[in-house]
This record gives structure tokens, C-alpha cells and sequence, in this order.
DNA sequence: GCTTGACATTGCAGCTACTACAAGGTTTAT
DNA sequence: ATAAACCTTGTAGTAGCTGCAATGTCAAGC
């Protein structure tokens, strides 16, 4: 049972841009072709989109995901690579939420100094002044 | 008193490079220039820069920082307008930090499922098949 | 049989915010 | 004279797509 691309992006949500943008990076193999060109998808390619949806899903690479599916095709289980990727993702995460959080009381700091001033307030105590002060 | 380009990136902490790139993408004005081509700086040029970074730190854009700048050259208060960016900033980074958690939490769960497997584990039970049984 | 519309194809340009060259010119010190 | 440390321009690369142009294909309706 093999369908087109366009029936590809529509049972994983990935636009057909996107899938062959897939194809051209090699992150997905070539495809095979009907007798007028065009692109042909059977289960097994279904799968594997969702595999790749998932794994971006949680914020894999897409070279890591191209090193997973590598180990997947030769049918090695690439536990202690993904476990790595996984503990790396991990503590990324953890700084990017911790940043994000001081990047966050820092605006709302100066968005209330911003508020709390008269409307017709002039350049030099405008919240613009304040960036130049702050941080 | 004038700087070349070498000493801008050293008062500012911008790499040469960076503040050409500015410079070609207009965020920058168009350098004076010294009898032999050279870039030359002043004082207002440091103080433009440094600007820039602290925004930048702030996570605003180049093209936010574009017309905040715009306003300040025309020595109007954008206030409003940085207010409207801070208000949308916010909400993005909150946004970023509850799916980041979210995010967080998975790939925890997926990592603790894969640690507590023995090592001789093959393909269907490996964290590999976990990514394509969860999210 | 012809047209219309929805699909498909390739290839290339653009997005953000830089970074990294290459190939050359200038200045300063030894 | 020559080396090093600077400067110049221009171009291409990074990640992960997105969008567009120009063209080809196919099924349905009139």
C-alpha cells in the first residue's frame, strides 16, 4: 500500500516541504518513484516520519536523529548513544530554563519600572534609558 | 577621539566581524572612514553598541533593536513600542519555560525507563523503542 | 476533447544571528 | 626587509526549515 507525498504529510503532519527537505539532507533515504516521478511511501516510511517527528518533538538534532535511525537500520540498539543525547539534552534544558527565568524577572523588572512613569515621560527616563542602565 | 574597528570590538565585546555584519544589515550606520579606508568610531558609536548588547542580553531581536534604535535617533520615546515587545517577550518566554518543563520531564521519564533495563537489551525494548511508543 | 484545479516535480532564495574563511592592503616593530 | 598584527571586501556556511517560480501530471466536469 504505498501513497504520495501529500498523503505522507497528512497522516504525520509534516509538510511535504519539509519531507523532502528530509530527503535531500539524507535523513531519509530516497524515495522510491511511481512511473510518472513521483514520490512513493509505504508503511514502513510512515514510521519512520513519526519516529523523527517524535524524537524532534523532543528536541533531538537532526544529526542525532540521523546517527539514531542509523543504528535503527542496522538493527543495533543505540541505548547508550540515545542515553547520552538524552543526558546532554537534560542539562541544556535545565540551563535554558534557568536563563530563561533570569532573562524573564529582568524584563518584568523593567517593564514595571516602564509603567510606573508618567505617560508623557521624555527619552532620558524612558524605559529605552533604562536597557542603556540595566542588565 | 576616533577607534578602529579592533578597538570598538574590544570596549563592547562584539567581534569584528559581528559589527560589520551590523553595519551590512543597516542596524549600524555606515562607519566614518580614515585615509586609508579604515572604519573609525566614536564615543556615541561605543555607547550605540553597547546599547545593542544589553538589548540583545534582553533577547530582543536585530529587527526590534532596528526600531528601537529608529525612535532614539529621531529622539522619540519608544517606549510604547518596547513596552508591546516586553509584554510579547514575556509571554514567549513563559511559553518557552512550560514547554521546556514539559520537555524536561519526558525525556527524564524516557532516560529512567532506559537506565533501569540490563545492557544485553534488545532493539524492541531499547530506549529507541520507547521514543516510538511515547510522546 | 478541453479546461480547471489540485496535486506533483526541481531548484533556488530567504529566514535568524552570526561565524569563518580567502585574498589582499596597511601599519608597526624589529 | 620582513614579520605580525591589524584592516579591507566578498562569499559561503551553520540549523531547520519555508516559500516561491516554472513546469509536469492527473481526475473530474462540461
Amino acid at each position: 500500500m504505498m501513497v504520495s507525498i501529500g498523503q505522507l504529510s497528512q497522516q504525520t503532519g509534516i509538510s511535504t516541504e519539509t519531507i523532502r527537505y528530509y530527503e535531500r539532507i539524507a535523513l531519509l533515504p530516497p524515495a522510491k518513484r511511481a512511473a510518472n516521478g513521483y514520490r512513493q511511501y509505504d508503511e514502513r516510511d510512515i514510521e519512520r516520519l513519526l519516529f523523527i517527528k517524535r524524537s524532534r518533538a523532543l528536541d533531538f538534532t537532526l544529526n542525532d536523529i540521523r546517527e539514531i535511525l542509523a543504528f535503527r537500520e542496522r538493527n543495533e540498539p543505540p541505548c547508550q548513544y540515545v542515553m547520552t543525547v538524552m543526558e546532554t539534552q537534560i542539562d541544556e534544558i535545565e540551563q535554558r530554563i534557568h536563563d530563561l527565568e533570569q532573562l524573564r524577572s529582568e524584563i518584568k523588572a523593567l517593564h514595571e519600572a516602564g509603567q510606573s512613569l508618567p505617560d508623557d515621560v521624555q527619552m532620558k527616563t524612558c524605559v529605552c534609558h533604562l536597557i542603556q542602565t540595566s542588565v
